[in-house]
RNA sequence: GGCCCCAUCGUAUAGCGGCCUAGUACGCCGCCCUCUCACGGCGGUAACGCGGGUUCGAAUCCCGCUGGGGUCACCA
């Protein structure tokens, strides 16, 4: 036996660096999976190296173009750009190692597939799920130890009958019996005993490559130098080695690529998170109103630091700052306060003009608005900006903090818990309210001589607590407990609206609307 | 069960042998600011899983245990 040269490795830094994401289409865009992105997208960008994106759709039955389409979507969002792959530009794929979809790929598998045959790194596996269960039953074998190699050395006789019998074999790999190694980039050095990876199907019987086989596969030929991907494809990490070495051997490729396995993102408990929770979803989070900022930088956060004392950050700086080599290995919990207070963050670092132009959307999609919203309001969403940013957290709280703005006097609903709120003399407060404000012509109505003219009425006045005195003409104004700014709001809303809404509330308490 | 990974406040993390009577952020609890709610400011609560080593010295290195997780598909 020639001595098994010790893996070469890559030793690529710096621009030689090639990453790549690879999803399968499959389902809603996961965060995990756009934490993956993200990591990749860092890492290529820290070293200036290349991006690839490709697209893993080897399984007919699974994939949706639906989803593909929501996966470049939300990469697009998030302005994770990628250097090669598919649909770069908005235009055709880009890149010298195309086409970037598995599914366009088999003519190059099949050259592969038959030099590996050739070289006796494959063979033709004619077991069934049945047989080898059967067979480890009677060898008294556990079934959790799966195949059993058995048709590692078949004869070309016993192929043949098999072959005589209708039965057309799977092409399975053959995996070399030493110790597989390799330094993880997170995790340090992981060995596989020899033995414990049992030969894999790379080929359907049908002729069908599977991700076994591809995914390796694409990355010699893509010439990616660093794998990045998730703990949860740890342990199919020997395999992949191993067939590396094979392409090596066969000069497909130079150098194995380093592996670098990302901590999980859990969810609530002691559980990954699952396709189940919303909060794995990336389009709930959008919806929601996260900003890209926001999300980019707290799932950098499941796993990464920028600094000891430091969580917010923009992705330029997380750029500059990002290592694989510091990703720490522990599990990460999707922990939602958290998220949602780096979202708020981002959004309070925003411009007003930004800010505005981002809550447009939200506050049409939530009815708040029109579809095609007219000058006027336009240009009261842009004056209330400063009263909401601070505000909130995600973009869709705008639809309930300035919803009132829009909606007019007669239309407007009172929430349950504002109603609550008010006490006996509401009707009374409302009066005075309404008495000062009359008082107040149309040339005085801005913030701070409306604030002066009811502080006058009712603080001085009726010698009532800020608190009472403002909950009625919060309530009447907005319908709401909490609200922007009052006295702004008024401001906004202008006179005739403004008392319209306070001789409202009052005509509905006086209707016996409310209770004490 | 075999193999693999992981182990610092509730959560995310800093820490890579002495700077740690363990820092930061979110959360939570107070106080201040205040027309509500936020924002902002100040203060507080709370962690090195256990047991052995190594060392003058261990959260940091080694071993064991315990606990969690993953994986064992003709899915990816």
């Amino acid at each position: 036996m020639s001595d098994t040269h010790s893996p070469q490795f890559s030793t690529a830094t710096g621009s030689q660096v090639r990453v790549r994401f690879c999803p399968s289409p499959t389902g809603t865009p996961h965060v995990g999976m756009v934490r993956t992105a993200l990591f990749n997208w860092a890492y290529a960008r820290h070293t200036g190296g290349t991006f690839v994106f490709r697209i893993e759709d080897t399984d007919a039955a699974r994939d949706s173009e639906e989803s593909y389409t929501q996966i470049i979507d939300s990469l697009r969002w998030l302005g994770l750009d990628w250097d090669e792959g598919i649909a770069v530009d908005d235009g055709a794929e880009g890149g010298p190692h195309g086409p970037y979809r598995q599914s366009q790929r088999g003519e190059i598998y099949r050259g592969i597939i038959e030099r590996l045959l050739e070289a006796g790194h494959l063979y033709e596996s004619y077991s069934t799920a049945e047989e080898i269960d059967t067979r480890n039953e009677a060898a008294g074998r556990p079934k959790q130890l799966g195949y059993d190699n058995y048709d590692r050395d078949l004869t070309e006789e016993q192929r043949a009958a098999f072959r005589a019998e209708g039965r057309t074999p799977a092409l399975r790999f053959r995996v070399p019996d030493v110790d597989l190694s390799f330094t993880d980039l997170v995790r340090g050095e992981i060995t596989f005993p020899a033995g414990s990876t049992i030969d894999f199907v790379v080929v359907r019987p049908n002729g069908a490559p599977l991700y076994t086989l591809v995914n390796p596969v694409d990355d010699a030929l893509m010439g990616i130098t660093h794998v990045l991907r998730g703990e949860d494809l740890l342990s199919s990490t020997p395999r992949q080695i191993a067939l590396h070495r094979a392409l090596v051997e066969l000069g497909v490729e130079r150098e194995i690529p380093q592996f670098g396995h990302l901590p999980y993102v859990m969810g609530e408990g002691n559980k990954k998170l699952s396709k189940r929770d919303p909060e794995s979803n990336l389009l709930h989070h959008r919806d929601r109103g996260f900003i890209p900022e926001g999300l980019l930088n707290y799932l950098s956060l499941l796993g990464w630091s920028i600094a000891p004392d430091r969580d917010v950050f923009s992705r330029e700086e997380m750029v500059a700052a990002f290592d694989v080599a510091d990703v720490n290995p522990n599990p990460a919990r999707f922990d939602q306060k958290k998220a949602d207070a780096i979202n708020a963050d981002h959004i309070r670092l925003l411009s007003e003009e930004d800010f505005g132009a981002r809550i447009l959307p939200y506050l049409i999609a939530g009815g708040a608005l029109p579809v095609e919203p007219s000058p006027e309001q336009l240009e009261t969403v842009r004056l209330a900006v400063p009263l909401v940013q601070s505000r909130i957290t995600v973009l869709s709280e705008v639809v309930g903090m300035l919803g009132f703005l829009f909606a007019s006097a007669d239309a407007l609903v009172y929430e349950e818990d504002a109603l609550k709120s008010l006490k006996a003399d509401a009707p009374e407060v409302l009066q005075a309210g309404i008495a000062a404000l009359e008082a107040l012509p149309e040339s005085d109505w801005r913030t701070e001589p409306i604030q002066a003219a009811l502080q006058a009425a009712l603080i001085d006045g009726l010698g009532l607590k800020p608190r009472l005195a403002f909950g009625p003409l919060r309530v009447a104004a907005s319908g709401r407990r909490v609200s922007p700014p009052l006295f702004e709001s008024f401001e906004l809303l202008g006179r005739d609206e403004t008392l319209a809404r306070l001789r409202r509330l009052a005509e509905h308490l006086a209707a016996g609307g409310a209770s004490a």
